[in-house]
Order: structure tokens, then C-alpha cells, then sequence
RNA sequence: GCGGGAGUAGCUCAGGGGUAGAGCAUUAGCUUCCCAAGCUAAGGGUCGCGGGUUCGAAUCCCGUUUCCCGCUCCA
């Protein structure tokens, strides 16, 4: 089957079996907005739980932080996110093409300026070493025309980016006859400008309300409170402080299901370095990131580093984790050595010494970070397409039958296992129920004596049920079930007694934990 | 934004002017059988939305909207 079916069977299969529904559905749904359903939500708590362990629970020297969503707009200006994620964009209509209106109009300004060059070249050539360039740009009528040009057209320019007026940025681009570079037309839509930050208003009357953002990252709540942090947790260097919460970014488009949607969840960590060691801890990271998504058991082929050779402003050193979806590599996670960036712009931006005391070297100095970037949705995707199975079996007597499973690992699964009478009389409903209050207490379990045992059976497969007990006539005798595990679908016998121990064992999250 | 495709039951789809259908799923009951599709019954739809043509529209016409795929952007 084709990657891409598997894909859509994928999608239908968690909303079907209630893992992840489009939003407001029965209002037509909401573009690239997702609900976790009752699976869903405790797969997704099961993935946060594993990685806030394996960063908080196992490090001495990382901390938990729950830095809220709405932040003083100013954090936005001195990140970067204001300026440098603002495009005015325009579409040319014939070649479809889509283009930075103030990158045309700028590529525009600089062909003035080869074109003074030029003159410029050509009469240094034609006077030799009598040519006086000055002289040549304040006299020659064709460098003067071009200059003034130049010179309105800058200033037009910018004044229309400073007024943030969009008709007049198309205004310019068609007054200056900009044409687009592949169809050569001036067929041009309105120039419209994507934000990539959600704004909301702060305050209950209109006049006294300011405009604050939703975060598009978590990382910056981190790096405001680095000192509260830093001194309250009487943190040494290196150090990293966690944080697992939703962002919001208003992508231009916004596809592929829950692999990028307007609403997500980040877990970040971002970890404080002396500076000059970052390049060591960012290696440091890259393997110990690498290893927590390959304890999951979905193949260590099916992961690649992707090294980032154009880097952002901000970075020295950048990978993506990527994993093989079943629509190509993509990104789950990115490690990114910052730099002092982030520290120093709020120290610039706050007026506040945000710097640390190395006692060692006796002196104050910004620290370096290595930020780790999850996307919770994308690691929920990744689970779960590694997961999804469609299996062929055949039967005893030849005839063939199939099934859809979803693997999940047992410590990640929503229902860890389902207790199962294997007929409706003869008291054995009555000895299932009992065994669900006791085990209730420490997983989540699911009763069921509904349908034939089979057909239970695949109904636990399909939501990823990894054990399933059935209690039958020989229960009545000797007080042992059977437990039936949904990859190999085989059974063992075992007491009652030993139930919770022998689950325990497969579903508590120290086991993976114990792995890295 | 452009191009293409699609909206009929929870899911997959049929029906192309004359009473809204099937399979699966769901619920209740029967059956008691260790790996789906045994029996009986029930519930569930203003056929995406609005307008037009018509005695009559899920069906024809116009508009609109949502979703999916591709292109443009992506720290």
C-alpha cells in the first residue's frame, strides 16, 4: 500500500477510535486545529511523562518551570520574533509565486545602483587616472537621475514599511513597474501580511487594553526567569531549566494532520553553559535526545540527524532529529546551541544584569544555552505511526483474516489492559469486575463482556491495548486467568495474585527510564 | 492566493428529477463459542449551506463554504 494511504488510514483511525478529532467538527471544523479524545489525551500525558522524567526525575541539575503563556510584548521584541516574523507578501497571479513585497522593492533599489556603478565603472575606464569619482556623481546627469530616483523611491519605501501600509508597498511595486522575475507580468494580488504571532487584548475595557502575544515558543518564559530560577534553586552552571506547554504560531499553511497545526505543545529545555563549552554540550545532547527516541523501539533507521548548514540569527550550531513518517523524514526535534543570544537581548531589553557568577573563574559572564525543542503533537505522531499496523492472518484452517493494531509501547499505551470474562454467566463477570477495582487503583483498565471473545479481542487491538486478561472456567477452579498479549497475541496462565506485579513490570515508565 | 479532487447514517460508499439505501459500526436481547463478519430487534440522515428552475430537487443550474492533494512561506 502506498505510504500516503496508510497515512489517511492512519488520520481516520484516530478519529475513529477517539485519539485526535478535528476541531469544532460539527461546525465545519477549524483549519489546522486538532482535539486529543479520550486516547488520545492519555497517550499524549504518557509522552510528557516519559520526557519530563527523563529530564527532570534523571538530572540533578534540571528543573521544572510552568512559565505562563501570555508574556510582556516587549520579551517579543527583544527575541526577534516582532521584526523578524512580520512579511508583507504579494502573489504574482500568472506565475503563482509568492514574494517578500519589501525583498522586490529592495531588489528593485539595487538595480539603481548597478546601474550608477556601471556609469560609474564605464567613465573610470574611459578618464583614467584623471577620474574623480566625486566629482563624476555630483556632475554626470544620468548618475544624478538614477540617484534621485533611488533616493524617493528609498524613501517612499520606507516610510510605507514604517507606517506598516500595505496598498502603498503594492502602490510602489506597481508605480516602479516591478515585474515578477519568472512570468515577467505585473499581474500582482494585494500585498497581505502574515503574522506569525496570535495577539490578543490584556485588559477588560477597550481603551485601557494593551496588545500582548500568545508565545510562539515556551523557550523565552525560560530564559525571563533564569535568574529566579538560577538563584531561588540555588543553581550552579551547567544547568537547565524544563517546561512542557502550548505555543501558538499562524503558519502560512498548516498541514499534514498534527504535524503542524496553530495550536501545539513544545517541550523545551534549555540548558545554561559556561561560554565556550557549547559545542561540547550540544554534542552531548544531540546523543542523549537521539537515545531517548530510540528506547521506544520503532528502529534506529527510521531517525536521522538533519545539521543545519544556514543557520538562524541567534544560533552557532543547529540539528533536527527527524523521523520517517509515513510522509518522509521530518523534524521532531531540534537541538540548537543559542549562544548568548537570548540572555543578552533581555539583558538589553530589561535593563537587568542577567548574567552568573562563576565562582571557579571569579568573574560574571552571560551564559551560552543548548535549547532541546520537542514538538509534543509530532512526537504523538511519530508513536503512533510507528505503531499502526495492518496484519494479515491466517487461520488453522487456511482461511485468512486481518486485523489493525496499533503497537504502542506498553509504558506509552492509553489502556494498558482489559479485563475480560470469557462468557457472560457462570460468575465469571462478577470475578472480572473484582479484578478491575483492584488493578483500577494503579493502570488504567477497561472491562468488557460485549461480543465474542475474538471480536473483544480486536476491539483492545485497535485502541493499542498492549495485555488483555480473559478469566474463564478454570478461573472458578484454580484462580488463574490467562493474559493475552496483543503483538504476538499469544497467552500465558498466571494467578490472580500476580496480576499487578507481572503488569507492573511491563507498563511502569522506569523501565524505559532505566534504559537511557 | 492559485490549480485539482471531494462533501449522502459513526465509518466506507450506492442512488443522477417521483416515499432516503447497503455493508460495517452502535444499542438491547438471544447464543456461550479463546481471536472480526451466528440469530432477532432497535436507534441514527433538514443528502455541506443559500438561492433558482420545477407540480415535485440528494439528483439540474448559480453562488457559497468546509475538508483533502500540489505550489508559495516556515525560527
Amino acid at each position: 500500500m502506498a505510504q500516503e494511504d496508510v497515512f489517511k488510514k492512519l488520520v481516520s483511525h484516530c478519529k475513529e477510535y477517539g485519539y485526535v478529532f478535528p476541531s469544532s467538527e460539527i461546525y465545519d471544523g477549524l483549519s489546522a486545529v486538532y482535539d486529543y479524545g479520550q486516547y488520545g489525551v492519555e497517550l499524549k500525558n504518557n509522552i510528557k511523562k516519559y520526557w519530563w522524567d527523563s529530564m527532570v526525575l534523571l538530572h540533578g541539575n534540571i528543573v521544572g518551570l510552568d512559565s505562563a503563556i501570555f508574556m510582556h510584548p516587549t520579551i517579543w521584541k527583544a527575541s526577534g520574533h516582532v521584526d523578524a516574523f512580520n512579511d508583507p507578501l504579494i502573489d504574482n497571479k500568472d506565475s503563482k509565486k509568492r514574494y517578500r513585497a519589501d525583498v522586490l522593492i529592495e531588489e528593485h533599489l539595487a538595480k539603481y545602483e548597478d546601474k550608477i556603478n556601471k556609469e560609474i565603472e564605464k567613465a573610470a575606464k574611459r578618464f583614467g587616472d584623471a577620474f574623480d569619482e566625486q566629482q563624476f556623481r555630483e556632475t554626470n546627469p544620468r548618475v544624478l537621475e538614477n540617484q534621485k530616483k533611488m533616493d524617493q523611491l528609498q524613501e517612499r519605501f520606507a516610510k510605507a514599511m514604517n507606517d506598516v501600509n500595505l496598498e502603498e508597498l503594492r502602490q510602489i511595486i506597481i508605480d516602479n513597474e516591478i515585474v515578477c522575475p519568472i512570468s515577467g507580468t505585473r499581474n500582482w494580488t494585494e500585498v497581505r501580511q502574515f503574522n506569525l504571532m496570535f495577539s490578543t487584548e490584556m485588559g477588560s475595557t477597550a481603551e485601557g487594553a494593551s496588545k500582548v502575544f500568545l508565545r510562539p515558543e515556551t523557550a523565552q518564559g525560560i530564559f525571563v526567569n533564569f535568574l529566579n530560577v538560577q538563584k531561588t534553586g540555588r543553581m550552579k552552571l551547567p544547568f537547565g531549566i524544563a517546561q512542557i506547554g502550548k505555543a501558538f504560531r499562524n503558519e502560512i499553511v498548516a498541514r499534514q494532520f498534527i504535524f503542524r497545526m496553530r495550536e501545539f505543545e513544545q517541550m523545551e529545555m534549555q540548558f545554561f553553559v559556561q561560554p565556550g563549552t557549547e559545542l561540547d554540550w550540544f554534542a552531548k545532547w544531540k546523543e542523549i535526545r537521539m537515545k531517548w527516541h530510540q528506547s521506544l523501539g520503532f528502529g534506529a533507521d527510521n531517525y536521522r540527524f538533519h545539521d543545519h548548514t544556514k543557520l538562524a540569527h541567534y544560533a552557532n550550531a543547529a540539528t533536527d532529529i527527524e523521523y520517517r513518517f509515513p510522509f518522509g523524514f521530518k523534524e521532531v526535534e531540534g537541538i540548537h546551541s543559542r549562544t548568548d543570544f537570548d540572555l543578552s537581548q533581555h539583558q538589553k531589553y530589561s535593563g537587568k544584569k542577567i548574567q552568573y557568577f562563576d565562582p571557579e573563574m571569579g568573574e560574571s559572564y552571560v551564559p551560552y544555552v543548548i535549547e532541546t525543542s520537542i514538538g509534543v503533537d509530532r512526537m504523538f505522531l511519530q508513536v503512533i505511526s510507528a505503531s499502526y499496523t495492518e496484519e494479515i492472518l491466517t487461520k488453522e484452517e487456511g482461511s485468512s483474516d486481518s486485523r489493525v493494531v496499533l503497537k504502542l509501547p506498553s509504558v506509552l499505551a492509553p489502556v494498558k489492559l482489559a479485563v475480560l470474562p470469557l462468557v457472560k454467566k457462570d460468575g465469571l463477570p462478577e470475578i472480572a469486575e473484582n479484578i478491575v477495582k483492584e488493578l483500577r487503583f494503579k493502570f488504567n483498565c477497561q472491562y468488557d463482556d460485549k461480543d465474542s471473545i475474538g471480536r473483544r479481542y480486536r476491539r483492545q487491538d485497535a485502541i493499542g491495548t498492549p495485555y488483555c486478561i480473559t478469566i474463564d472456567h478454570q478461573t472458578l477452579e484454580d484462580e488463574t486467568v490467562t493474559i493475552r498479549y496483543r503483538d504476538s497475541m499469544e497467552q500465558e496462565r498466571v494467578k490472580i495474585g500476580q496480576l499487578t506485579d507481572i503488569i507492573d513490570e511491563k507498563v511502569n515508565i522506569s523501565t524505559l527510564l532505566k534504559k537511557l
